[in-house]
Formats: C-alpha cells, structure tokens, sequence
DNA sequence: GTCTATAACGGGATAGAC
DNA sequence: GTCTATCCCGTTATAGAC
C-alpha cells in the first residue's frame, strides 16, 4: 500500500506526475496494440520502464488495470466531461436531453472503434469485476450508477414533455439502455461488422411515441 | 488432437461416455462453487481425476472450457430442447411466438440465479472468444446467430399479427434483445439485486403498441 | 527512481510407469 | 486409462545494486 492517494506529500508531485504519464501511455499501447491478458511485463515495456520500475508506481497489476480504466473514464466518457460528473452525482440536471445522450453514445461508438484493445480491457474488467473483492468492483459500481442516473435525467425530462413513451419507469429504461450498450459492445467485439448504431437507433425508435424521429427534439 | 468429435470408432465409447460424465460434473462443480479463473487441475480435483488424467480427455485447457460451455447450452437453453435448433438453424418456425421467447427468457433467469459460477464463465468466455483465434470464437458466433434467428422469427410473426411494432426491423429488435439479455445478465453479475426480469419486461412492453399487455397472444 | 536479478509460485502440457 | 513426476513457461512481487 504505497501512494494509492493522488499526492498527499510536496515531494509526492514528481511520482504523480510520473503516474499520470504512466497511464496515459498505457492507454495509448493497449488502444493500439490489444489487450490480450496484458502482464505488467508487456505494460512495463512499451512504457519504457523495467517490470519492477512499473510496479514502483503501482502497488499490484490490478491496481494498475484499474486505474487505467478510470483514467479512460476521465479522458474520453459520454460527453465531454462527464465523468466527472458521473462519479460526484450531476451537477446540472436541466440541460441534459435525449439528444445529448444519443450524440454522447454515438461518440463513444466511434471513438470505440478506434481503440478495441481498451474496449477489451474493458469488457474483460467488468466482468471480473463482478467479484466483490475485486479492486475494480466499486468503480464498476458507481460508474454503472452515475451513468444510468445520467440517462434517466434526460429520459424523465423527455417523458415529461411527452418526447418519450411514458409507459417505463425512467430508472428502469436507463437499466435498459445499459444493458443495450454492454450488450452490443460484446457483439461488435465478437463481429466487428456488425453495427452498434443501428440498435441504438432503434431503441431510441422504440421510446418515441411518433413514428419519423430523425434527430434533434420535438 | 487426439479424439475431439464424438466417438468416431466403437472402442471410443467408453472414452465418449466419460468424457459426457466428466463435462457434467465439472458443470455442476463451477455452477455451485463459480468459476474463479478455474485451473484444470481444481476441476480435476472435482471431477476425481488427476490433472493428467482429465486432459487425457480434452486437448487443452480451452478446449475444455469451451465444451463445458457447449453441455450446458445442451442441458438449458432457452426453451426446452432449443440448443439443437439454435445450432442447427430452427426446424419449425411456426410455433414459435413472443409468449414462447419471454418464457424462455424468464425460465434462463430463474436458472442462471442458481448457477452463479457458470454464468460467470460463460461472460468470461464470451468476451475471450472476441478473440478470432480462440476455439470458443465460432462457437459463440453459431450461438449468437441461432438465438437471433430464433427471435426474429418470432419477432416477425408477431408483427404479421400486428402484436409488435412494426417500425423496427425484426433482425435489429433480435440483435437489441440479445444485447439486452446480454448486458442485464452483466449489472445483474455486478449487482445481484438488480432484477433481469423487470429489464426484459419493459422491452417487450416498449415493442408491443397496446399499453396493457399482460401475457398470451392476442 | 530505476535497474537487474531472482524468488516464489502456479499454470498447462508431456513422458513414462503401471 | 490413469497416475506421478517433471518440465518449462510466464506471472507477480521483492531485494539489493547503482
């Protein structure tokens, strides 16, 4: 149990600062190259420090995994800077919509796209991360809930409008836009060509009551 | 390789016969005491052989694991006998409805609550088996493919019937619902409290046009 | 702070006795 | 067909030099 904090001491600034060029580059090397059940060792080599000289930053692998996911979190999550929020509660409730969330999952589509060895830690990490004990099991958690406390805000401003069908409970479609997006991460993972916008699409379809909804709100 | 089909020579039966007691022990094995990145060895220690002894049986570690999967998608998919169908492409196409699919659905659930340890080993694997190289890889394309098959089939039926909104192409409403069964099974792992069923249910309430739609067909 | 070296372990696979 | 024994590999983690 070394430094897990962010820099509590002056003299700790340095090895932050370290960590945080650390993890950026891991992120960029798994990005591109893959993960495949990456070892430290292989972390270690592509950001140019031995295995033990990683692991001077990092107290454990899966602490290391773990903050790498959550600095993936800050930099690119649904909108722009979300996560932030996701992880504290919102902030501003009012100006989320349905159009926000839809062009906030459209970006990480695509952005996903480009970085399948993420995705794959990712997907890889959740479920791990099932087990209680797991180091990331809280993170999962709470980034689960923020993230649904984010759609359900916009789904119950959209039902309060008479946008969306107002026949679900805001919570439980939240669940359900989720579970849609896990869900077509491991297809695409599986079949690369499959596309994940389209039932994306279609569940947006499905929640407003007007048959032609092309884009933007009512 | 050694003998990776189903007995191709008589004197195979014994082997064939073990083989199927292995896979079912050690599925009972992982269903009750889950799967914590189980080893062949603590499988074999289960199923009462010798490491040795069990990959006497089985080619390799993944080898095996994936031919776990493969017994229990034998023993209960979605309906009944399903399992045969979704690997072979369905043979009556007829009799099958949304009441069917949400039934099965329910039933899947009501099973995987019980067997916590396989249902973690089959999200590993899943995600794993992204992984083109990986001998679980067609396995779980065959599986996808069959469930969807068997869900736009009904899908389409419904519509024909004027059941189910029509706006949604049945093959994308497939994929949507394997994503969802996928992902609620994911929050479900993560958070055992959370209640797959309700999930489900507010999907089959979002495709079917009428507000009040308790069961049956109409 | 970073390295080399190595410990300590556990994995899967294989050889060979029975 | 099954076991014991062993091999060889990769893993994380640590000790100690620089």
């Amino acid at each position: 149990m070394a430094q897990s904090e962010t820099g509590r001491r002056g003299s700790y600034a340095k090895g932050v600062a370290k960590r945080e060029e650390i993890l950026a580059r891991a992120l960029d090397v798994i990005a591109r190259e893959g993960y495949r059940g990456a070892s430290v060792k292989e972390l270690a080599d592509a950001v140019g420090l031995s295995q033990a000289g990683l692991l001077h930053y990092f107290d454990s692998k899966e602490e290391l995994f773990t903050e790498i996911l959550r600095k993936r979190d800050e930099l690119d999550s649904i909108g722009q800077g979300l996560s932030g929020d996701i992880e504290h509660g919102l902030t501003a409730d009012d100006d989320i919509d349905l159009a926000a969330v839809r062009a906030g999952y459209l970006g990480v589509v695509r952005h996903n796209a480009d970085v399948p060895g993420l995705v794959h830690l990712f997907a890889r990490l959740s479920v791990d991360a099932a087990d209680p004990e797991h180091p990331a099991h809280d993170y999962f958690v709470q980034r689960g809930t923020g993230l649904r406390h984010f759609i359900a805000t916009a789904i119950a401003a959209g039902q309060a409008s008479g946008d969306i069908d107002d026949r679900i409970d805001p919570d439980v479609l939240a669940r359900l836009f989720q579970a849609v997006a896990d869900g077509m991460q491991l297809q695409w993972m599986l079949e690369p060509d499959v596309d994940m916008t389209t039932a994306v699409g279609a569940l947006f379809e499905l929640i407003t009551p007007r048959p032609a909804g092309d884009a933007s709100r009512g």
